[in-house]
DNA sequence: CTGAAAGCGCTTACAG
DNA sequence: CTGAAAGCGCTTACAG
C-alpha cells in the first residue's frame, strides 16, 4: 500500500512552514484554510492530484454535498435555478464523478467482462466491436479478457473481473460448437455466450448457418448453376455439418459434400480431384470458407477455367482480407458478426438491469455479398 | 437508482411475519437476529446476493473487520495461527474483497484502458495480446476502447475510463505515423502510446522498421542475391521510407523501390512492370508487406518462373493467414508486436506505481522468420 | 427547498 | 496482539 502522507503549508506560523502529516483529513484542510492558506497553497504530496470531488462542487456552489449531488444527478426537489447553478459550477471546475465510489453503492459497476479464447481471431474482433459500440451509449465499459484455451487462465480472468464487480459477462470463441475452457454458471452475474457454445439453459447468439448456406446455394441455382458441388472444413464442425445440410436440401439428397480443413490449399487439391474425374465438371462450387474459395478460384485459374463464366464460386465468412483480393473478387455469405456483438451487448445488459431475458438460441440471419464470383448482380435478387 | 427495499422476517411477533424497509441497516440486521432468527431465515431482496464481505469473516472468525482485513493482507500483526484461520476462513466462505472499495480508498483500480483505432485489425491485435498477457500478473485488467477514426467517440470513451480511474491508458493503432484522434496530453494519468505516434515527450513502443529491412535485405544478400528490387506501399508511410533507406543503405544509393499500395494487385503489377522492360531482370524482391509479397509470388509462378530457384521474395510482417499460405511459404519479417505490448504494458504499469521511466521513442528488434521462399535455412543465418 | 447522517466495503493510523 | 474509529467519494432516506 502506498503511503499517504501530505504536507501542509503551516499558516499558524510565520512565516509559513511546511510539515508532514501522515494522513490528511478534511478536518485538518479546514483547520489550515481557516489559519490563512488558500487552497492553492496546499501541497499534497500522496494525494492524488487532479480529480475533483463533489465536496469541491459543493463548497464551490455553498451548498452540502447532499444538494449538490441531488442537482446533478436530477434527483430530489430544489430550485431548477440552483440546479442548473450546480451543473454549470461542475462543468467549470472540470468535477465528474467517481465511478469507483458510484459502484461500491449502486452495486452497479458499468462494466463487463468480455472473455474470448481467439486472441488473433477473425471472429471474435467484429463481435468485440459490436459488444464495445452497442454499450459505450449505455456508459459500460468492457473488460477484454483474452484466454487463449487456458482454463488457468480463464479461472484468473473471471475472479478479476467478478473481484472488479462487473455487471456481466459475454463470453466468446472461435468455434460456435466448443465451449471456453471455464465454467461460468452459478456465478452471481449474468452471462451470454456469442458465437460459442453455451452452458445449457443460457442466452446465446449464434449466426444462422443454415440459412446462410441457403442464401449461397440458392443464388447459384438463381443464376443456372445446375451441378453445384459442396467443397468444405473437417466434418467435426458443427457449421461444416449444418451448412452441407442445407446444401443438400436444395441440391439434393446426395449431392457431392468434401470436406477436407479449412485452407486455400484445400481449395486446390479439391479442385484438382474434381478435374481428374471422368465424371461431369461443376459449373457452381458453394466454398466452406472464404480461404478455401480462395484456392479454388486459383486452381481454376491455374485450369484456363473463367470465373464466373464458366464456373461460379461463393465462399463464407466475407472475410475481406480474403474475398476482395480474389481474383474476381468474391461473393459471399457475411455472418453479421457485428450485429450478432451488438445484440449480445444489449442482453447482458438487460440482464444486469434486472430485465428478464427468455433463455435459448438465438440465431442471426446472414447476409450475401454479392461481388464478382458468381456472376449476376445485387438486383438480380 | 434501483430500489434497494428489503423484506426481513420479524420474529418479535409469532407466527414470524414478513416485514419490508426501505433500507436495511446492519443494526437492523442485528435486531432480528436477537430477536430469533437466524441468519438463513433473513430474506433480502434488494440486496444482491451472492458476495460474501469482509463482515461476514469476520464474524464467521469472530474477530474485528478490522483484524481480519490485516490478517488477509499481510499487514498488522497477530499470531501466525490467527492468521492463517481468518485466510482459510475467507477462502471457506469464498470471501473476495470488492475492488471498488479497495480501489477508493488506494487511489489504484488495477484498471487500465486501451484506446485502439483499429477494430479490425492485424497490428492491434497481438499488441492487445501482449498486453493482456502482461499485466493479468498483476492483477490488471484491461478497458477495450474501440474509437474507429471518431474524436467524438475518442472523447467518451476516454472520459469513461478516466471516470472508472483507470491507472493508466495505453494508445494503440494501425499507423505509426498517425494520431488517434483524441487528444490524451495532460490527463493526470500516465500514457504510453504502442504501435500509433506519441504526444511529444511521451513514452512510446514502435518496431525496429530499420532493422527489420536490414534483416530482410542480408537475408537476400547472403543467399548470393545481387539484384535486388524492393516492391512496397505508399510513400506517405512513414515505415515505408524507413524501410526505403534500410534497404538502399545495404544495395545501393540508387536501388529502385517502386511504391505502390498494400496490396496483392500491386505485387502483381509490379511484377508485370518489371518483367516487361528489356533491363535485367531481379533475383531477389523485397517486399513491403506480405500482401505484396503474395501478388509477387503469384505473378511469378504465373510467369514460369520458380521461387525461390530464379527469384528469392521476403515480405514484412509475418501475417500468418498470408504468410504461411503463400506457395512456397514466405520467409518474413514479424515486428513483434505481442513483445511489443508487454512492454507498454508494463510501462504503464511502472508509470501508475509512480517509477520513473524516461520519456522518448523505443525501437523494438524486428525477428526475421525463415520459410521457404528464399531458400536458405534457419542454420544458414 | 436543503442539509446532517448513515452507509456501500474496504484500509489504516491510533489507542488500548 | 486486537479493535474502534475515521475515511475513500459518493447516494439517499429522513428530518427539518
Amino acid at each position: 500500500m502506498r503511503t499517504r502522507s501530505c504536507k501542509l503549508l503551516s499558516f499558524a506560523s510565520h512565516p509559513p512552514r511546511e510539515k508532514t502529516f501522515s494522513r490528511l483529513t478534511s478536518a485538518m484542510v479546514k483547520a489550515f484554510l481557516m489559519s490563512g492558506a488558500t487552497e492553492e497553497q496546499l501541497i499534497l504530496t500522496g494525494k492524488k492530484t487532479g480529480r475533483t470531488t463533489i465536496h469541491e462542487v459543493a463548497r464551490a456552489a455553498g451548498i452540502s454535498i447532499s444538494t449538490a449531488s441531488k442537482a446533478l444527478n436530477d434527483t430530489g426537489r430544489m430550485t431548477d435555478d440552483t440546479r442548473e447553478r450546480v451543473k454549470r459550477i461542475a462543468a467549470e471546475i472540470g468535477y465528474r464523478p467517481n465511478a469507483l465510489a458510484r459502484g461500491l453503492l449502486s452495486k452497479r459497476s458499468f462494466t463487463i467482462g468480455l472473455l474470448t479464447n481467439d486472441t488473433y481471431g477473425r471472429f471474435t474482433l467484429p463481435v468485440m466491436a459490436g459488444i464495445s459500440e452497442a454499450l459505450v451509449d449505455h456508459g459500460v465499459s468492457v473488460f477484454l479478457c483474452a484466454i487463449e484455451d487456458d482454463p488457468a487462465l480463464g479461472q484468473i480472468h473471471v475472479e478479476a473481473m467478478l473481484d472488479k464487480q462487473v455487471d456481466g459477462i459475454i463470453a466468446t470463441g472461435k468455434r460456435l460448437d466448443r465451449r471456453l475452457p471455464v465454467d461460468l454458471s452459478n456465478l452471481h452475474v449474468p452471462v451470454v455466450y456469442a458465437f460459442t457454445e453455451g452452458a445449457p439453459n443460457s442466452v446465446t447468439f449464434r449466426s444462422d448457418d443454415e440459412q446462410g448456406a441457403r442464401l449461397a446455394v440458392e443464388w447459384l441455382r438463381k443464376l443456372g448453376r445446375r451441378r453445384i458441388v459442396h467443397i468444405t472444413g473437417p466434418e467435426d464442425f458443427f457449421s461444416v455439418r449444418e451448412r452441407a445440410a442445407s446444401y443438400r436440401a436444395i441440391v439434393g439428397r446426395d449431392a457431392e459434400v468434401m470436406s477436407g480443413v479449412w485452407s486455400e490449399s484445400w481449395g486446390h487439391d479439391a479442385i484438382a480431384a474434381i478435374w481428374s474425374r471422368v465424371a461431369e465438371k461443376p459449373d457452381g462450387i458453394f466454398c466452406g470458407n472464404d480461404q478455401i474459395a480462395r484456392g479454388v478460384i486459383d486452381a481454376l485459374r491455374e485450369r484456363g477455367l473463367k470465373v464466373p463464366q464458366d464456373v461460379s464460386v461463393v465462399g463464407f465468412d466475407n472475410w475481406e482480407i480474403v474475398a476482395a483480393q480474389t481474383r474476381p473478387p468474391l461473393t459471399t455469405v457475411d455472418m453479421e458478426l457485428k450485429e450478432l456483438g451488438r445484440q449480445a451487448g444489449l442482453t447482458v445488459l438487460a440482464l444486469a438491469e434486472g430485465r428478464t431475458v427468455e433463455p435459448g438460441i438465438r440465431k442471426l440471419p446472414c447476409r450475401l455479398i454479392v461481388r464478382q464470383s458468381c456472376g449476376g448482380d445485387t438486383l438480380g435478387i
